[in-house]
DNA sequence: AAGTATACCAACCGCGAGCGC
DNA sequence: GGCGCTCGCGGTTGGTATACT
């Protein structure tokens, strides 16, 4: 009997749905450890899982893997999410990688549930546009190149020479500002503040 | 108490990029 | 260069909880 080709996406034939049972986490975890998170696919079929690996990659990412903070979105993170969203756009994965703990699922999530209406109401309340790359000066020093460095992830580049072989308008201290105990925003200000037209925009 | 509306969030879907063959 | 596979991303859906009437 011919085998049969394996999709690379989830049918409904192939694949259990809906919500993941403990017991599946107990088992995706355990594959985990022993080969790492990646081959989804191959993960998904040693666990036994009914599952396709897009599924166990999801799960992993967003409830199993370690430090995962959920919950409780702190002030300062929502403050900095409107700023990082602000900035990059809708470009969530980015936003979480600046917002250690954070996915970009949840942070999505958060945002359409709680930020997006705030940020409607503000921009009704000021007649301010959310779109700030289209109002962004164009000779802004927060150019593209300068959206590249902020992108990069905290455990990118950062003891490797990369950063400094390409010296970011940022910093370091930019780049690592989400992990400031307690966090301060204030050096935002005042970077900001040299082009405060486009400050004002924030 | 029951029915309905709304909010929240976990999970799914489709697409595109990167990579190896 | 073309193809298939894998992965990651952002948008969307659907189930559940909570609030409201």
């Amino acid at each position: 009997m011919p085998m049969t080709p394996i999709s690379s996406k989830c049918t409904k034939k192939e694949a259990n749905r809906g919500a993941w049972t403990a017991e599946e986490d107990q088992k995706l975890a355990k594959v985990i450890e022993i080969h790492g998170p990646k081959r989804w696919k191959i993960i998904a079929a040693k666990a036994g899982l009914n599952r396709c690996g897009k599924s166990c990659r999801l799960r992993w990412m967003n409830y199993l893997r370690p430090n995962i903070k959920r919950g409780n979105i702190s002030d300062q993170e929502e403050d900095l999410i409107l700023r990082l969203h602000k900035l990059l756009g809708n470009r969530w994965s980015l936003i979480a990688g600046r917002l250690p703990g954070r996915t970009d699922n949840e942070i999505k999530n958060y945002w359409n549930s709680h930020l997006s209406k705030k940020v409607k109401q503000n921009e009704k309340q000021n007649g301010r546009s959310s779109e700030i790359q289209e109002s962004m000066p164009k000779n802004s020093k927060l150019n593209e190149h300068n959206l590249d460095a902020i992108s990069r992830k905290p455990e990118e580049g950062t003891s490797n020479g990369d950063l400094e072989a390409k010296p970011n308008l940022f910093g370091d201290a930019l780049l690592d500002f989400c992990n400031e105990e307690p966090l301060d925003l204030g050096w935002m200000r005042e970077f900001l503040e040299m082009d405060e037209s486009w400050f004002n925009l924030l």
